[in-house]
Parts: structure tokens; C-alpha cells; sequence
DNA sequence: GTGATAGTGACAACTATTGTCACAAATAAA
DNA sequence: TTTATTTGTGACAATAGTTGTCACTATCAC
């Protein structure tokens, strides 16, 4: 094997690596050992961070900068990646912001000329918007670091005008409509509440007393098997009955125009039948509390949605309508 | 320079040219033509897809699989170029979408094993949620293509009921809330206007009869300018006054709640205000003929919102809340 | 045909690479 | 303290690889 070739090799493998010594590199290179330290050594010259350290256990280390290997990415993938990074400059809060930032620039800069003139021609020409809000998100990074460590956090929460420390354990964070929510396991409530982020305004990593759960099998994608309806296959019937007693059915017809607005909520997803022509239904289960929610849903489709189920949601809405009516007379 | 070196600089330099010939590298290298053309064997054997044409004229060129130079990238780093990407998943449409999962995999594929054991821990820990709609962008290729190109597109659009061929040339594409737009120079209107993507059925790239604008200085970012009341400017005296008496002044006092509901919308941002208590107003200059969607939305707000002006839009507001409630007795 | 281009082969001169060995220095653990 | 382990350096000779030159082929556009 040519020395080129060796090198690159080496740098991918000592990237894979974290850690390794020069004995075992020589034996899986099949060189002797005073080449590999020549090589490790050139590797350095190249620009790959290395660290090593004398004494037993001692060895190399790549430090935090790793070297990518040569990746072989067509015009066409290289563009994707870069507006996917692009795209997180509409975040202004973001676990990993200023990696994000400088990833983008390395990637720009090192990109061969003609595919930084194709995407210099894209740049202004597709975007992925997501609204800019005023809100401050600060604590989005203890929160991920705390799902991934299933630690327990208290934290300050403003819900209902009262604010409250809670102790929790994060499930994971996720961004919707230029927000960001925080499934997590609430341990006052003894169940899984998605916590707007901008609405704690403290976190305390000290929460002695709270033995962190075992949720490392529940995350962003699964949640819901955990929560509310999905808590209901553990449970006594007793408890089954109790839950089932606060659903009710809901169903409501919807123009063309109401289904389109009804396919931008997630929470109906599950609930949106849509016929031929464009119009459609919401029909299904809803939790009895969630009335009012529902009612300023549909006041806000106006004509598109008429609610025919349940009899309190209609109650409400009325006395809604009314009240608003009243306002402006 | 060692050979080793060389060759490095070399995949890179192949891969910022798109075409050169062996004289060309020989110079700039300092090296025989002889030396280049082995090198670039080794390459080809290493790689990098070169092709060759003998003759004037002829030369070499890399294919469209490029190697992208070793980048040094941080794990943050990394990690926020994999959710970047990730991300794109929730786009069922795409301009590039195969582009973008094969880049996704083979960024992972080659990432260091750590770094990928660290995006593991984090995959259902963060997301970035896009609503998943059921409507259909078959177009959005054509339509980037066509901004990018500076062409005039026949489209066939639905609006209000009704379908209409127009010739329209776009300014770009963008995706917001799950749905994808393009403002176009709509050649029926004179002006700029967003079409939502879904109505698009039809796309036809022959559009006899109309000559692009040179519309190269619009973009995404500064179309505004060139729209409605940026159009202002350039217009007489007499069109302005006809545009300014179609606006009309907007004042609506916000809850902290219905502060909230408002960030989230894009139109919205320049109107808002905030006051120390979470409270706040919107206030500013409308177009008169939208007044039916402000009424839509402010009845989404419920008692969160107090409109108090115009009075067209007050008296719009009490007709629909009307109307609605005779919906419901 | 002419000139530009890639491509091959051979060879000699030169250069780099490699393994070996000897030894230094650091350090953790016995 | 001693020992084992590990990186690190220097020297050197044998070997292997690299390089430039030159001669020659093939293709192609003009």
C-alpha cells in the first residue's frame, strides 16, 4: 500500500478512534511502529489535532476538532446539506447556535467553486421560513442535556398566571412554529406535560429528593404512548373508567377552506377526514377539559367549521360568541 | 512538497476547477506533466471520478460525484449539520429531495464513531416539527428552476373558486408552516404575487408571447420592495393617493395571551407592540380590502383581542360573530 | 496536414520510505 | 525504588518509490 493511501486511511481510522496507540496502529497497518509515528507525525502537519501522552495508558488522542474524511457528496447533496444548515439561522436560540454558525461558514468555504456559485445563485431563491419570535428560550441546551442524561431539573413555570417550581425530567425539545416545547415528566402531576420553553424562566440542576425515573425507552417520537390515553393499558379499569368518563366525541364539518386550515395543527391530524372535494370532517375522542381550547379553535375558522358534537362544545362556543358580541356593542 | 501533500492539494484543486488540463496543474504544481498524469491515475484509483477527452479542446474533468475536501469539523459541529439535515425530513416534498436523504446517510456513514453514538443519544431528543400536510408539490423543481433561470412559466392556478392559466415568472420558493409559496411576477397583474404551491396543477415551461423581466435583483429577501405598497416609489402621484386611500389604520389592544398568538404570525411583526406586563397593541397600516381576513383572525383571538380600529373592521367583526351565533340557535 | 491534447513505456538519477536498533523521557503501578 | 509501558528521536543502510526526460502512440478539431 502506497504511503497516500496509507495516510488517508490513517486519518479516517485514527478519527474513528478516539483513543489509540502506535502499536496497534503498526499491527493494522502492517508497518513497524517508527513509520506510524512518522505518519501520526505528518498527520499533525496536515492539520489533524493530535495529542499524545507518555506512560502506560498513556497513548494518542484526535482532540474536540476532528477531521471529516473525504466525503463524496454530488453537487446536488452538497446544496441540501447547505440549505438544511441555512435554514437554522431562523432560529435565534438553538442548543448548538454558534456550531451551527461556523459549520455553515466551513462548509461554504471549502466547497469547490462551481457548487458555491450554484448555491450563491439558490441562496436567495428557496427558504425555509420560520417565524421570528420575541420569546427567549435560554435554557434549551441544560433541558437536552438533561434528556439524554435522564437527570431531574427544577424548574420555574408560569402556567395559568401562577408560577410554580417543578420538578421534572425532560423527555427531549422540540421546535414547532418558531417555539420550543419540552415534553417532560412532571413530577408533581406524576405524568408526561409538554412544557412551553419560554415560559421557565429558572433552572435549577440541584433537585435532591427526585430519583430520576427510567424513560431513557420514551422520546420525542413515542411520547404519546406515555401520556394521557396512552397511561390508560397500565391502569386499574377503576382509574380506565375514571379518564374515559372526561372523554367526549367530537365532531365537526368543515369546508374546503376549514380543512386547510385544520391540516396546519398537529393535534388534528389524527382526527381530519377530507373527501373528494376538498371539504371535510374533524370527528374523534377529546379530553372533557379541553373545551374551551376547542372553542377558540373554532371561533377562528368562523364560517368554515360547524361544530355538531359535543352539546358543551356548542354551549361554549355560544356563550364565547356571545360574550365577544357583547364586547363590541 | 511530499507526494502525499501534493496529492491532497491536488483533490482539492481538481475539485474547484470543474475542468483543466495536465499542463495547467503541471505549472502550477511545479512538477512534470509526466508527474501530474500519474497523480491523477492514483487519484482516479483512490476515487475521484476524473474523465478525460484527448484532443483540442479536450482535457479533464471531475464527474458530478465531487469528493469534498477533509473539513475539520468540531462534534457540536457535526451534530448541528445532522439535525440541519434531519430536519428536511418532515418535507415529504422537496426540490431535492433523494439528494438530501443520501447526503443525510452518508454524512452519518462516514462520521467517527463517537460523534455518531452522540447523535444517537440526540436523535429523539430534538427536533425541529414541521406540520405534515396532505396537499401536493409536484412542481416546486420547475418553479426554483425557473427563478434561478429567469424563465416565464405558464401555470394553472385556482383562486376563489376559479382556474386560470397565467404566465408568471418566479422570484422563488419558499416553505412556511408545512406549506410551500412562490412569489412570481404574475404577467396577468402586473406585479408580484404569492401562489401558494399545492393550487399549482399544472406547469407548462412554454410560454410564447412573454419575455422575462429582468427580475435578477428580486429575491426572496427583498421582495417586499416590489410589492403593493413598495411599488409606491416608482409610481405617479395620482396612483399613490389611489393606493393610500386603500389603507386603513389598524388599533388592537392584546392580552399576554393574545401578545402570544400574535408573534406567531409572520404579518404581524412590524404591528406589534409589547408592554412590560406581557400585555400589548397591535397598530399600523392596513390594506382596506383585508379587512374580512383581520375580522377571520381576530375572532381566532377571542377575548384576548379588543379591536377598536377601523370601523369597517369592527362592523366586519359583528357581522361574522352574528352570523355565527345564528350558525349555532 | 497541423497542433493540441491525453496516454504509455523505459530508464536513469534521485529521493523518500522503511525497519532496525539504540537510547531518552515520562509516568503509572507494583 | 523499580519495572513495565508508552511516546519520542536520531542514525543508517537497504529498499522502494518518485521524478523527469525522451520517444512514441492515439485522438480529435480545424
Amino acid at each position: 500500500m502506497s504511503k497516500s493511501k496509507r495516510l488517508l486511511d490513517l486519518m479516517m481510522t485514527v478519527n474513528r478512534k478516539r483513543k489509540f496507540n502506535v502499536r496497534e496502529l503498526a499491527d493494522e497497518f502492517g508497518v513497524s511502529t517508527r513509520t506510524i509515528l512518522r505518519d501520526l507525525q505528518e498527520l499533525g502537519e496536515l492539520g489533524v489535532p493530535l495529542y499524545s501522552e507518555v506512560g502506560p495508558h498513556g497513548g494518542y488522542q484526535v482532540l474536540n476538532e476532528r477531521i471529516l474524511p473525504p466525503i463524496a457528496f454530488t453537487e446536488e447533496e452538497a446544496v441540501a446539506i447547505f440549505f438544511a444548515s441555512h435554514a437554522l439561522r431562523h432560529y435565534e436560540y438553538l442548543p448548538f447556535k454558534e456550531a451551527s454558525v461556523t459549520a455553515l461558514r466551513k462548509f461554504y468555504h471549502y466547497m469547490p467553486g462551481d457548487v458555491r456559485d450554484r448555491i450563491d445563485e439558490m441562496k436567495h431563491r428557496i427558504d425555509f421560513v420560520t417565524p421570528a419570535r420575541q420569546a427567549e428560550f435560554p435554557y434549551l441546551s441544560v433541558l437536552l442535556e438533561a434528556a439524554i442524561d435522564q437527570k431531574v431539573l427544577l424548574i420555574g413555570y408560569e402556567s395559568r398566571g401562577e408560577r410554580r417550581l417543578r420538578p421534572v425530567q425532560p423527555v427531549g425539545i422540540y421546535a414547532s412554529n418558531g417555539l420550543w416545547y419540552c415534553p417532560a415528566y412532571c413530577f408533581l402531576r406524576g405524568g408526561i406535560r409538554v412544557f412551553r420553553c419560554d415560559r421557565i424562566d429558572a433552572v435549577e440542576e440541584e433537585a435532591s429528593g427526585y430519583e430520576p425515573l427510567d424513560l431513557r425507552r420514551v422520546h420525542l417520537g413515542n411520547r404519546h404512548e406515555y401520556t394521557a390515553e396512552g397511561q390508560l393499558r397500565g391502569q386499574s379499569d377503576g382509574a380506565k373508567a375514571q379518564i374515559s368518563r372526561n372523554k367526549v366525541r367530537l365532531y365537526a364539518e368543515l369546508t374546503a377552506e376549514g380543512v386547510q386550515a385544520c391540516e396546519a395543527e398537529l393535534w388534528s391530524a389524527s382526527l381530519l377526514h377530507i373527501r373528494a372535494d376538498g371539504t371535510g370532517w374533524l370527528e374523534g375522542e377529546a379530553p372533557a377539559q379541553d373545551m374551551r381550547f376547542f372553542a377558540r379553535f373554532f371561533t377562528g375558522l368562523g364560517n368554515e367549521a360547524m361544530v355538531h358534537e359535543p352539546p358543551e362544545l356548542v354551549e361554549e362556543l355560544k356563550t364565547m360568541l356571545e360574550e365577544m358580541l357583547r364586547k363590541y356593542s
